[in-house]
DNA sequence: AACAATTGTTAAAATATAGTGAAATTTTAA
DNA sequence: TTAAAATTTCACTATATTTTAACAATTGTT
């Protein structure tokens, strides 16, 4: 379950983000002005933080720069449309997204959801064991099995298999494959990625159907 | 995906707009004055245009002047420092943002994604879904489905699906198909597109009479 | 109505792309 | 160092996709 922290002086705002986001299945803290927000940051296990610009105390600029210092949690920043928002050309905060106030619950929400999981795609494959039907990959131990016999997968058959299902019914460009399993981006023209393709569907047997090519774009890991 | 025009006659400016563009997935196309960006806007589907003030041949204003008479596409524009006047000129015209020379290229795209969103009311999400009636396009997984049933287009035919309903109850020309869907403009008049849009008319079976012809123009998808 | 211009239709040809299997090469582990 | 395993390369095959081309149908114009 995530956790974010929000940062307002008005309490209002706080609550109704909080209203929103607890109802999505977020758990929140919050405080009312940046001085406190480091302390949470130091403290607590937040994953991304909704930052007010303007507030006593420590406003979040001041804030965002001293917590870049220690932390790499996402942050989306929340500012009035005219003022705060020239602030922001000319730093290289690292914000990941903005949102101007006023704005709607609901599309803070979505833009949360979008950070959060591309954020944490990649870290999410710690202590985690996914599933599809008799296809079972165990992340921590690094084996695959169907039908509980385990199959041995080699590094790149391995890696292509975890891009693949970690999207599941979205498509993985070949070039991303290229670029996520193979460090070198060459001008690849010869059948490599082919290849580990179809020793990957050989060895998962009746799962290779899921694996749907789609000409001139990539693959797909199909499941219901 | 969303198609950024950028418009500066320094190829510098391009090429580094351009990697960040890219690199957020956006596709980019480029010109290096006003009068190319309005040919560019009338023959391909742009989603929003980056375009310098300062350029020879026609200078940025004379360009969203121009533009703006046709097409509704959100603009941003580039300018050196300190053209306090430049700027309100601009704002009149009804340009969507603005930001002053020399810029952050990350700042820029915060701009970029924050009007895209806006303006497309889209959201970031994992799960992109259009859906009129029953016809439903999954953009993720790039499947389109009838009535429930999914339909295997190819990536032509898949393409000019989206431009369509993209652009739904709008007019797609021939000409912006082409450059569109095919990277190389051919002087062409074999019949390469109406057989393509004829495949895609039979695929998406009762929803073939959405797709209405446009002669000499092109083709519209229409949506209640 | 006659004609020109444009788009629709069809099937076949051409092209592009992914799949395959074996061999060559590189890496890893013993 | 050597044998085994993993990875890449490559020629070739299979197949999907795209284009071509000839002709038909439709629409617009006079």
């Amino acid at each position: 379950m995530y956790q974010l922290l929000i940062v307002d002086d008005e309490q209002q705002i706080i609550e109704l983000v909080r209203k929103y986001a607890e109802h999505e299945g977020y758990k929140v803290i919050s405080c009312l002005n940046g001085k406190e927000a480091i302390d949470k940051v130091k403290n607590h296990d937040i994953d991304l933080i909704i930052m007010d610009i303007m507030m006593p105390v420590l406003d979040g600029f001041s804030a965002v720069k001293e917590i870049k210092k220690f932390s790499k949690v996402p942050i989306i920043m929340l500012s009035a449309r005219s003022e705060e928002y020239d602030k922001l050309y000319g730093f290289d905060l690292g914000i990941d997204d903005y949102v101007t106030k006023p704005f709607s619950p609901k599309e803070l929400m979505m833009r949360v959801n979008a950070i959060l999981n591309r954020y944490y795609r990649k870290n999410i494959t710690s202590s985690d064991v996914w599933t599809y039907d008799t296809l079972k990959i165990d992340l921590d131990a690094r084996i695959v099995y169907v039908d509980d016999v385990q199959i041995n997968l080699t590094l790149k058959e391995y890696e292509i298999l975890v891009i693949l299902t970690k999207n599941k019914n979205i498509v993985v460009t070949r070039e991303k494959l290229l670029n996520d399993v193979w460090d070198n981006l060459n001008g690849n023209d010869d059948r490599t990625l082919d290849t580990h393709i179809k020793s990957l569907r050989r060895k998962i047997g009746k799962y290779s159907d899921n694996i749907i090519t789609l000409r001139r774009v990539g693959y797909r890991f199909e499941a219901k």
